[in-house]
DNA sequence: TTGAAAGCGGTACCAA
DNA sequence: TTGGTACCGCTTTCAA
């Protein structure tokens, strides 16, 4: 079936160890004898086995990236990002998806390791470090995305969080809202981030607002929509009510938006909102979204590049945190 | 660095073939060794190579999916389906993105192939057969997603896009819409096969309609949503103007929508609009969007399980096509 | 029930 | 400039 070095070599009449060369470019071949080789192998449509061919160099030119949610467009869209990058250095990349299960993501993980990936991009919803001592015990490079654990000095690209949080809520003030709650979730840091940013903002403003006005929705981004209603359901119940949210990603946002609508409230009027992401198509919504543009794509790409420097550097630098800018997007959701 | 079978064979006294036998639960091996054997095991946190596995027994346990746009969420849903059936058989799955370019698709797949992933799927952007001789020479199974070659005998699974053009168009027609437009896309086939429904219907209810309705918007998904807007800005030009347009996907749909309300005009009460795919959110959009859903989970589902039952089987059974049933989502854009 | 040898398809290293 | 040999980590086959 598949030509192997073998059959090209007897078919040419020289030895495997002559394909073998021409084929990287080695230095020592002539070229009348590499031009004929690579004659061939076209004409074979010859591909080198990546399997054996890992196995004695330790490289697989395979990465894998790990991401909560892949329907997610934040994470679809990172991973487009790092695909286009690699593409280019022929690596390959697994991705996979962990539903938001830390379980799960760390089966996904030893499954990566199993294969012997290059390097690991990890968008965790794991809380213990455990697991990633396992990675740092097999010696393979990973870059934490988006998600950071505290205690881990791991190479993290991401953005301030606590500036996304105080950034957003800074806007809700600014537009004269001063009844501003907020919808997190638990566990993850961004969110951890963005609800210290809130605090702040409304610290330094004055500002004090009810208990009540911090709801957590449960769980992470894998349904957020849905649990973002849910929340937003309770917070309506809550008086006096709130004339702004500030939640802590865009599905969150969304699913708030549909509650509201739903109970016969406008938005921005009665309640105006910001969400966190940028995603995809949150122009074209009910009621065009404001939020937090984290640059995803940027994550993607400066990844995909650090990953590419860690492989080219012998020994593991010691790990690089890239915090990208947040940049507000004002859309109807918070316009007069 | 990584535990072989080697070392573990030495810190336990056995021979390293113990090891293998007793992990893949070899029946000539003694309960006491294979205890003992899985217990350091499990201590050391050995995992089997998989590269050097997979060279001696051709299985990768890899497989790749190709799909021409990663954030279109109809296709990481898919993606996601496809990795959920794999995972609980501990496939892994290489995911990548062919921007909508058959040449980067070909090389994305003969990369694949030099990976010897055990199948692939793809949803393809190419018109020519040639780089599916390639695969079936490889004897690598591969199953086609949402779009078929004509020409092409290959396993398929998707929807009758005929079908789906017609109900989209029937719907529109039985709201009381006579000037209906379409937006399409050129060469892919669920999109030819929409135009198709398309026409049947507009015969089948003696509708005519003026040749400047029917709109082929450029390329393909990967920008659907600009595009989209662009063509129906061109639409929006045309005397009379149409009442309802029919779009071949979502995203187009989505651009269309936003050059309508640009104009002023109203949705559904000037231009109604139906979409196809029923894409994740597509019911929190400014208008919420009238489509044809084509369970794209399902789709995700039964090729990965197609794809197990491939393997299964030592002969390559002749290809199978899957028709998955279409079903009309009403929703505002098409409501009175 | 256990183990030794051969080999999967390549690459590294060294000899011719 | 070319080619032989060992070996990457594992499985298959067969002998002990």
């Amino acid at each position: 079936m598949a030509v192997r070095m073998k059959d090209i070599a007897q078919d040419l009449g020289v030895s495997l160890m002559t394909i073998s060369k021409a084929l990287r470019n080695h230095p020592d071949i002539s070229e009348g004898t590499r031009k004929r080789v690579l004659k061939r192998i076209e004409e074979l449509n010859y591909r080198p086995n990546l399997a054996a061919r890992a196995l004695v160099t330790g490289k697989t030119y395979l990465m894998g990236l790990v991401v909560p949610d892949l329907v997610h467009p934040f994470f679809s869209q990172i991973a487009n990002a790092i695909s286009k990058v690699l593409r280019e250095q022929r690596y390959s990349l697994v991705i996979t998806s962990s539903q938001e299960d830390p379980e799960l993501e760390q089966q996904e993980i030893d499954q990566l390791l199993a294969r012997s990936v290059d390097c690991l991009f990890i968008a965790s919803t794991q809380t213990a470090l455990e697991g990633f001592r396992r990675i740092e015990d097999q010696e393979t490079p990973y870059i934490l995305l988006d998600r950071k654990l505290p205690g881990l000095a791991a190479n993290f690209i991401g953005v301030d969080d606590e500036q996304v949080g105080f950034m957003a809520t800074k806007h809700l003030i600014e537009i004269g809202r001063r009844r501003i709650a907020h919808i997190g979730t638990p566990r993850v840091s961004p969110a951890l981030g963005r609800l210290a940013g809130y605090r702040r903002a409304l610290r330094q403003y004055g500002i004090r607002v009810p208990a009540g006005y911090v709801l957590i929705r449960p769980h992470g981004d894998d349904a957020g929509d849905a649990t973002g209603y849910d929340v937003m359901k309770k917070l309506l119940s809550i008086r006096p009510l709130p004339d702004a949210v500030f939640c802590h990603n865009d599905p969150t946002a969304l699913g708030a938006m549909k509650a509201i609508l739903d109970t016969g409230l406008k938005i921005p009027e009665d309640i105006a909102i910001v969400g966190c992401g940028n995603v995809k198509y949150s122009d074209c919504l009910r009621v065009p979204l404001t939020t937090i543009d984290q640059d995803c794509e940027a994550i993607g790409e400066r990844a995909a590049k650090l990953a590419l420097k860690l492989l080219d550097s012998k020994t593991l630098p010691r790990p690089k945190t890239i915090l990208l800018k947040p940049r507000l997007v004002v859309r109807d959701s918070t316009r007069r």
